[in-house]
DNA sequence: GCCGGCTCATCGAG
DNA sequence: CCTCGATGAGCCGG
């Protein structure tokens, strides 16, 4: 086996713990509070408001329930917490609309083609309008035109956030088969109609904010950032005003796959026209070289840049699709063949510019080492939890010679104390099988404010000050949607050797936006005790603290789906009972993230055991959609001056090398 | 206004 | 369980 360890994936314990991990993750010693003057105050608000204009009312971790220690969970948000979204949904009941809607499309022959659109439109319309009302799109007209990184960023989030709620509601509903779900299409609709993207001058070249190696899960995101505004057409153009004849020119191109247009060489792509396919009412043609197929003819004449975005199959979603943004191309050749319809194709082959990051090539890697066609050289061992997880987690070190981190046990979920006895009697849902979306009467459900926290495809919905799962107690089956974190991480992980910072973590998977990463497992230190023993966990590096304060918590509630929320505003958050836990002795892979003051995952207090929320898990969910092989870190919060004992707030405090533009220089 | 497009989710067969 | 293909609704842009 690798590394000569001879197949004992523990690493041996001979390894120099001082050597290692000399980085901790971050905890800031200045606390960064908004002044009252620039923008909302934070958090504590009465949760039946009044609301201060421009915050919103969401309640990560604050307001009366946080400060109780066993909060009434019937009070938990449904009737205390507005929720624009929700409120929203167009028919109340199983509704007139919906049906008139749907019984439009059979009466075909006596409505017009209008009519029946119109009522189409109806059946959302009213949830599309209260947010048009509401949605405050915060984007001007020159940056709708020309974009940046984070507007980028903010329009992805948006629709995605949104897109989910819309999903969490199409769960919910009644499931009379045959209402197809089309969160995203909604979602886009409502982006698109409110202006909410970026972009939209079309342009030859590099789109500001969209990097190399981005990934989208829905061609509505490429066209929401201005990557690729076809909605469905594979070739984007545009055309030369003044030229003859409106000469066009091609400007990216989205490769799915369905044509075979795989090649071995991953800087090479070799295109199919678009037309000519066969339809419902119509055979197979020849292709017409018309749009996007003289495009591509002019753009090879020009020797103009084109980007390419590559369709592949999403892993973690079987049935879905990645887009990668692969960079640009210029097109090499082109040719005539006959396809499998015995119909004339254009065919284009692009080459890949040299000299740009890899993205795609890094795909066909990962899907190498995974089909077990090429090994990793700098492989350290291929599963360092032994089997304990369902998915093996990757060593590896190419920085190095460093044969891996010190010695731990690998625990894939978090210990309490004896000390931490239940006190309350368990109970659970009564759900057969497994908890539906729509059942009101779900007990866990009620406890989740009415809502499932999690969309039919295991996404989580939005943050939340508490995720209630289903538990021991409840009747439900193991595989009921609302026990995510219990059935463990699906994502194919790498602990790798950073250049400066010890030992990192990241995914040969790529990963959208609310997936859930893992739980942060270890003891849990009872603080008495601690003390007691004359330590209290500050002197551990291995340790997750919930007590700290953290930013942009609020990810996508509703009102930051609407445009309020404001990522700049710090928070202090109460859960029940604040929390330490150690992974120094044993954990999983949660214990190699490091600290980022830009991270791009964040944690959510989760309890499904024994009711009593002083028994918490912590789970780690992606903020926003990950690239294979990128860094996976979080925030790991400011301390507040009351953590430590002394008051010290500069006890361990360790520079910070994140490297983002909003470093706050320090963490803990 | 119409219609085409390298879509997307669902269903059912194997 | 899967995975695959067929199916049909869907909506922006040309």
């Amino acid at each position: 086996m690798e590394g000569g360890l001879g197949g004992n994936t523990v690493p041996p314990n001979s390894c120099d713990k001082s050597k290692v991990l000399d980085v901790k993750p971050l905890r800031t010693l200045i606390p960064i509070f908004p002044e009252a003057s620039d923008g909302p105050p934070f958090v504590c608000v009465p949760p039946n408001g009044p609301f201060p204009s421009g915050f919103s009312p969401f309640f990560p971790f604050s307001g009366p329930q946080g400060s109780r220690s066993t909060p009434d969970i019937n009070q938990n948000g449904f009737n205390s917490t507005p929720l624009p979204i929700r409120s929203f949904r167009a028919e109340p009941s199983t509704s007139n609309g919906q049906n008139v809607s749907y019984g439009s499309h059979k009466l075909k022959s006596t409505r017009s083609r209008s009519v029946k659109k119109k009522a189409k439109r109806s059946k959302y319309s009213e949830f599309a309008l209260t947010a048009l009302t509401n949605f405050n799109p915060g984007i001007s007209l020159s940056e709708r035109d020309d974009g940046n990184r984070e507007l980028v960023e903010n329009v992805l989030l948006k629709f995605d956030a949104l897109r989910r709620k819309l999903s969490q509601m199409e769960d919910a509903k009644e499931s009379h088969s045959g209402i197809v779900k089309r969160a995203n299409l909604k979602a886009g609709n409502i982006m698109l109609s409110k202006g909410v993207r970026t972009n939209m001058k079309k342009r030859i070249g590099v789109v500001p904010g969209v990097e190399i190696g981005d990934i989208f899960f829905f061609r509505m995101e490429l066209c929401l950032v201005g990557l690729h505004s076809q909605t469905m057409a594979g070739i984007d153009y545009m055309v030369i005003k003044d030229d003859l004849e409106g000469e066009r020119l091609a400007l990216s191109i989205v490769s799915s796959g369905r044509y075979d247009d795989d090649a071995e060489d991953p800087d090479v792509l070799v295109y199919s026209g678009q037309g000519g396919n066969a339809s419902r009412d119509k055979e197979a043609s020849d292709q017409k070289l018309v749009r996007g197929n003289l495009a591509l003819e002019r753009s090879l004449q020009r020797a103009n840049e084109v980007r390419v975005i590559r369709g592949v199959k999403d892993d973690l979603h079987q049935s879905c699709k990645v887009y990668v943004y692969d960079g640009l191309y210029k097109i090499q050749e082109s040719w005539m063949e006959k396809g499998k319809s015995g119909c004339n194709m254009f065919k284009y082959k692009l080459v890949r510019i040299p000299g740009q990051t890899d993205a795609f090539a890094t795909w066909k890697s990962i899907q190498k080492w995974k089909e077990g066609l090429s090994s990793r050289a700098v492989l350290i061992l291929p599963d360092l939890t032994s089997g304990a997880e369902s998915t093996p987690v990757s060593l590896v070190n190419e920085v190095d010679d460093e044969k891996g981190p010190p010695h731990f046990t690998y625990s894939s979920t978090v210990k309490y104390p004896k000390s931490f006895k239940l006190v309350q009697p368990s109970f659970g849902c009564n759900c057969l099988d497994t908890c539906q979306a729509g059942n009101s009467n779900c007990s866990c459900i009620q406890k989740n404010g009415g809502d499932f926290p999690y969309t039919a495809n295991g996404i989580l919905v939005c943050g939340k000050p508490m995720i209630y799962e289903c538990g021991p107690s409840c009747l439900c089956f193991r595989n009921c949607k609302n026990r995510l974190l219990q059935t463990g991480f699906k994502v194919h992980f790498e602990v790798f050797k950073t250049k400066d910072r010890g030992w990192g973590l990241r995914s040969w998977d790529p990963i959208r936006a609310g997936t859930f990463i893992c739980e942060y497992a270890g003891e849990v230190i009872d603080k008495i005790k601690a003390r007691q023993d004359g330590g209290d966990g500050e002197n551990n590096e291995y340790a997750f603290h919930t007590n700290r304060l953290y930013e942009s918590f609020k990810w996508n509630c509703e009102t930051e789906v609407l445009g309020e929320g404001s990522s700049d505003t710090t928070e202090c958050f109460d859960i029940p009972s604040p929390l330490i836990i150690s992974s120094e002795n044993s954990g999983n892979v949660a214990r190699f993230m490091n600290h980022s003051c830009s991270p791009n995952v964040f944690w959510q207090p989760i309890t499904y055991e024994h009711n009593n929320e002083a028994f918490l898990h912590i789970a780690f969910f992606a903020k926003r959609h990950i690239p294979p092989m990128t860094e996976l870190t979080y925030d790991y919060g400011i301390r507040r001056s009351d953590e430590t004992e002394s008051n010290n707030v500069e006890y361990g405090r360790k520079k910070c090398l994140c490297g983002s533009p909003k470093c706050r220089g320090y963490f803990y």
